[in-house]
This record gives structure tokens, C-alpha cells and sequence, in this order.
DNA sequence: GATGAATGAGCTTTCATTCAT
DNA sequence: GATGAATGAAAGCTCATTCAT
């Protein structure tokens, strides 16, 4: 019955299922829309219950303000975004031996999240746009990596150092040049230049290189 | 008497010396921080009248209307950002060995590049959020980029390629590549993560290692 | 429970009964009293909303611009203004002789356009003064004009002038000094001398017997 | 050296020649328009200025407010509209057999408002419009009509109907109708349907006709 | 649970008027 | 006398939110 199923997914980080209603996935997809092609701020209420084909109020409903629907998309949007490092196995199958290099890490990695910016564009854009005006937002972001994704990072960045692949740079440099290029790509191939001609396999392929030629020892 | 050099340097292309005056200065002065903190949307002019210690009406005598007195920040600052490329000796600069080796010319750029972000930060964190959101601008930008900037920069690339500095990889991923990693460095420092400790003289050597390590031969 | 009877009245030109709430006939109540001791440019959308005991924003949810409510208030006065020319059965009821001679069906012209200005004043002022400003609202009336009332009304004049009654003036002549000679009278009573002390019959009678002794053959 | 001569005319009803500056008559002369053609509410003032080619001070210079400005026009206006009424020679000349029929005498008046509605037109529409809204400019109206032209034309309506030429009707009634038929032409000619293709001797010769055989004994 | 009319605060913009130059 | 930058009140209009149905 439903059209909303990659919302549903997107919004479903544990396992409610069926926890939404056809009207509530049209008013969030209609939000999440908007809100990436217009702003937050610039997008009105009635636009969005228009565009999803619901009353206004019916908005409020389930939202008590147009914030808490912005929270709504936000939020999970934020923690899908590092959904990798949140993964409890994660680190495990890094230590694993499941990938024997950096650069099998990273490959994994960026094709992973690769595909998840190209199934979820809008509601990044929004998470990206908002960020920078909302302070909860950016706090949740900032604890969430402070706390999950920089400590497994750092842990992963040294075990590759010990095992004599990356150079001895600084963990942080290391980590920040990595986010860098892969993030620096995926804004670059669907954010600054969608229209251009890429062609993705190649040009990860050499970010990938790149990358791991100025890392190694 | 006048305390807003730094916005009349910004706005200041070419010669106009004295055009604005003291008030059209903080009007202009009061809006490029309150976009940048608050988004422009979400900036009321109200506010700014305020903030500028002016009524409400004179911003509308010198702006005929929100939107162009946002353009009056962003349109001087999306050509300041390419500034270096737009300037006729730069490519001479190149050719004429004042740059012998690619390597060279990137300290040079982001060294350039770094004091201009830390000068103008709010003026270009407005033109970076706005940009998703206004079609003139990004039409803009994609101009100024296709005709000014990517020409020059391609012909640096292949000139230090055919001299067997970098490697053989498509102009087009180098030019990417390199962009990438400079601005990465600099969202990094000024947007995301303006409060960590950063040693930036450190910092702009590894990132400039690093990319150089990858694109050499 | 609606006190604003002659609004709906005068509104609803065909059979849309119903169609008004209560805010809405109050809105449009006071704008009609509004416009017409003021002018449509002198009186501000507030103005109306105190004197309707509606918030402001109510005007502009029923009608989205203030030329709207104008328009809502104009254009059934300017059809009901003609619409003794817009009935089907009219042109029949002269020549089935129910009116034998000219005269006769001036007298039933006058009286009825005398009852109708002295019912809905208010909205024929406001009308009348517009019209000179609004193109959309002259052009209306012109094509209403040029294509029922003329053309019924040119029918009627060469239908008296065929059994002698009239003299052969030009028939454009002729409904122009008719419709001056009524109109004027209407004006003279309503607009110009409200206050003067009237004999409404004999008046009319006047202006009958004067007109009917200039055009007689 | 001035192109404003017929504004000059106009509003000088008594000899002060020279009194006006070039800009002054610039500023009428743009205001006299303005309002004529968008009314005087919705006329702003720097529209008039730019017209006039002066700026937005130099109005208030001469004009203490906006609502002097429309007096300026106004009165003036008002006064030539009634002028033949207001020559001190006008009844005498009738008397003196200058006119020896009432239908002479129509005729002139006609003659002569027709040339002037024809040179002053847009002061004349300003003055029509602005009647409806401005208390002062309608008690002046008022006043000058019960004082000068009502007495005047009772006396030469009652000199004709001794005469034997007019019927014994209520001299008020005359009156009323005489000049509802010749304001009514003049309305309908240069007000109503400026465009139409005016045959101007015929209508005026029929208008006065057919008044004249209404009026008649 | 869903609706949409109603609200009133707040928005961008315009305006008549002032005043230092 | 003429200017036009500056003003701030008020204009038309939009908006997030409420609530009776």
C-alpha cells in the first residue's frame, strides 16, 4: 500500500516496525522535500501539508511544532549517517582480519556510505543545512562522534599504524584526512556537482588511491 | 571614524573606494553575522535594523528588497573566494617559474586561501549556506567556475603533469582531488570544528604531504 | 441568526445559497461600509478587521489579496447594477406588451433601479468611484454593456421608435439621454444631495414627463 | 521658458500671475496626473517627485502635506467649474438680453463648460473623485454652489419662465434637470466613454433639443 | 484521528514627513 | 530654495499553532 518505504527505512534505526501511518510518511517525506530544496525556515506548514496532501493541522497532530518535525527527520537521518561506527560488531569484524588492509577498510567503507547518501540525498541535504543553525542538533552530532565514532576510528587508525601500513602521522590528521576525501568525494559527486558526468567506480577508485598513497608508510 | 574596514575590503572588488556609507557599512556589517548565526530566512529585517542601530526603512532605501541586500554579501564574496583565479598574472605567476613545482604553488594557494577564510568566515559561511538555496547564486558560481577558475586550473595541472611532477591521473579528478582536500581542510578548521585545538601550520603541511604523496608519479 | 441579509442578497446573483458564513458576510459587511466613506486606497485591512470583530488574518484566509475582497464586492454590484438587462424574460415582457408605450417602461425602469440604489448604496458607491481606477472592473463593464444592455436596449428604443412614439433620433442618442436622465436623477438623489428634502414621486414623475416631451416624435 | 501654462490657467482664478516657480508647476503637474489616473490614496508622494523631477523634500517645501497638495489642485478646480456663475457680469448679461431664450443661454453654458472640461480634464476627475471623501472639499462645494450659482440660476430659470418660454415646474426641479443633462453629456463624453466616436456638435445640438422640448411651456 | 477556520504575532515593504547639508 | 538620507509608523500579507467539529 505504501510509496514510502525508503523514508520508513531511513526513519526505522531499531526495529519499530509499522510504526508510522500512511499520513504521517506523507507529511514526512513531504517535509523532508521541501525542506532540502527550500530550508527549514523558508518552508511553510501549509506548504508541506499541501504537498502531502493532509490538513494542516493533522500536522500538529503528530508534531507539536514544526521543530519536532524537523527532529524527526533530523535525527535519525544523523545517526544513519555514522550508522557504521554505531554497528556493535563493526570494530570486531575490523580486528577480525575481515579487512587486512586500511585501504580494504576504507573501500568498504565508502562504498557502504556511498550508497547510502545516493538513497537518502534529501534528507542529508537537510541534516548538512540545519546543522550549522541548530545547536542541539550540532551537539547531538558532536557527542555522538566524540563518543562512538572517534573512539573506533582512532582504535582502527592505530591498529594499522602498528601494523606498519599508514605512516606515523598524527590519529587525528589521519582520521580527518580520511573523513575529508571520502566525505569531500560524496559532497562533490551529489552535492556541488550532480549534473557532471561521473564516473563513480573510477573516480572512488582513485580517491581511494590517492588517499592511501600519501597515508602509507 | 569608520570600524567596518574588513566589510568594505570584502566588498570591494575592484576600486570603488567611499561608495558605502557609514550606515549602508553596518547595516551590511549586522546582516552578514546574523545570516551567518541564524540562516537568512530565519534573520528578520527587523533584526538587522536593530543590530545595525538603524530603522527599519533605511535598509530598504539602500536594498530594495531582503533578498538583494543578501546578494550584496554573497555576490562580492563568491568572487573573492576565486579571487586568486581571477586575477590576470596569476597563471603568468606559474608559467614564469615563480612556482616551480606543484607542491609550491598549493602552500601558496592555501596558505592565501586560509587567511582569506579566517578574515571573511561569516560572509562565507553565508554564501556556503545560501548557495543550496538560491538558484542565481549557484548559476553564479557554476559560471565564474567554468569560466575563470577551471580553465586556468587545468592548465597548471597538465603544465606540471607534462614536467613529471603528477602522476597521469584526468585532469579533471586532480583538479577534484586537490580541491577537495584544501577546502576540506578549511571547512574542517573553520566550519565544523572551529573550537578544537588546532596547530595549523601543521595541520596545511600534512594536508599539502599527503595530497602531494598521492598525486606524484 | 445573520443580520447581513442585504449582502447576501446582493451577493448572490445567481442561486448559491448558503455560500457565506457568518465572518465572511461581517468582512465583507465592513469592507463595503469601509470603501465607500473612505475609498478602497484609504482604508487599510486592519480597519476592516476591527470593524468585522475578525482578526486580520481572517480577511486573507477567505480572500487572498486585498483587491480580492474588492473584487468580491464589485463585481455581483456591477451585474445586479444591469440586471433588469440581464433577465431573459425582459426584452419579451416589452414587445408581448406588457409595456405599451416608452414612457411605461421607463417608469418601471426608474422605480426599479430607484429601489435597488436605495438598498445597496454602499456597494454602487463603491462601484462607482473604482471604476476609475481598476482596469479589470471598467473593462467588465464595458463588455457587460456592449453585449446585454445595448444591444436589448437598442431593440427597445427602435421597437417605440417603429410605432411612432419616439422621434427618429439616432438610437445611440437616444439611450444615452435616457440613461443620463435616470442615472443623473439617481445621482442628484443619492450621491450629490442625499440631505436635500426630496419628493421622491414627483421627482421621478419630473424626470419622466421632461425626458418622454423631449424624445416624443 | 514653461510648459505648464495650462496648470498656470487653471489655478489661477484670480491675477496672481508669477506666482508659481518651474518646479512648482512641474510638481502640480505631475500630482494633477497621478491622481487623475491611480487616485490620490493610492498616489504616492515620491512617485510625484520622480515625475516632476524633483525630489521628495522639494514637495513638502511648498506643500506642507500631501493633503495641501490635493487642495492646491482641488480648489482651484472647484472654483473654474462654477466660474461663469461666479463672473460678476454673468447675470447681468442674460438680463441685458444678451441671451433672449433660455435655450440660448444653454447653449453658451454649454458651449463654454464643454471647452473647459476638455482643457482641464484630469483636474476636473481629481476633483469628481476626491468630492466623495474629503468633507472640506465638499462643504467648499456646497457652499459655493447654495451661495453664488444657486441663486444666480433660480433668478434666470424664474426670468424665462415669466418670459413664458419654461414651464411653470419648481424652479429646484429645472435646475436639476438642466444640469443633470448637461453634466450628464459631458460625463458620458469625456468620463464614461472617452474612446466612443463622438459626433461632439450633434450631441450637444440634440442634448440641448431635448431638454428644451421637456422644458418648454 | 483528522479537519480547516480562526487567530494574532510577526514578516517584508511602503509611506509621508523631517532635517542636516 | 533644493536635496535626499533617514525615520518609524503603518501597510498588506504570511505563518505556526489552536480548537471546535
Amino acid at each position: 500500500m505504501s510509496e514510502h518505504s525508503w523514508i520508513q527505512e531511513l526513519l526505522q534505526i531499531g526495529g519499530k516496525d509499522g510504526k508510522f501511518s500512511e499520513k504521517q510518511l506523507k507529511i514526512l517525506e513531504a517535509a523532508v522535500e521541501m525542506f532540502a530544496e527550500k530550508g527549514y525556515a523558508a518552508t511553510s506548514t501549509s506548504e508541506i501539508a499541501k504537498k502531502a496532501g493532509v490538513a494542516e493541522g493533522t500536522i500538529f497532530r503528530h508534531y507539536k511544532t514544526k521543530k519536532d518535525l524537523l527532529l524527526a527527520i533530523v535525527t535519525p537521518t544523523l545517526f544513519q549517517s555514522v550508522a557504521p561506527f554505531l554497528a556493535k560488531e563493526f570494530v570486531r569484524e575490523v580486528f577480525d582480519n575481515e579487512y587486512e588492509t586500511y585501504e580494504q577498510f576504507l573501500r568498504a567503507v565508502l562504498a557502504n556510505r556511498y550508497a547510502f547518501v545516493k538513497t537518502y540525498l534529501p534528507a542529508i541535504r537537510v541534516l548538512w543545512q540545519e546543522l550549522a543553525f541548530h545547536s542541539e542538533i550540532k551537539q547531538c552530532f558532536q557527542r555522538v562522534f566524540v563518543e562512538h565514532v572517534y573512539p573506533k576510528f582512532a582504535r582502527i587508525v592505530r591498529h594499522f599504524q602498528e601494523k606498519g601500513e599508514l605512516a606515523e602521522l598524527p590519529v587525528d590528521s589521519v582520521i580527518r584526512l580520511t573523513i575529508t576525501s571520502l566525505a569531500g568525494f560524496l559532497a562533490a559527486r551529489f552535492l556541488l556537482l550532480p549534473d557532471h558526468n561521473w564516473d563513480d567506480e573510477a573516480e572512488m577508485e582513485r580517491t581511494i588511491r590517492v588517499l592511501m598513497n600519501g597515508l602509507r608508510r
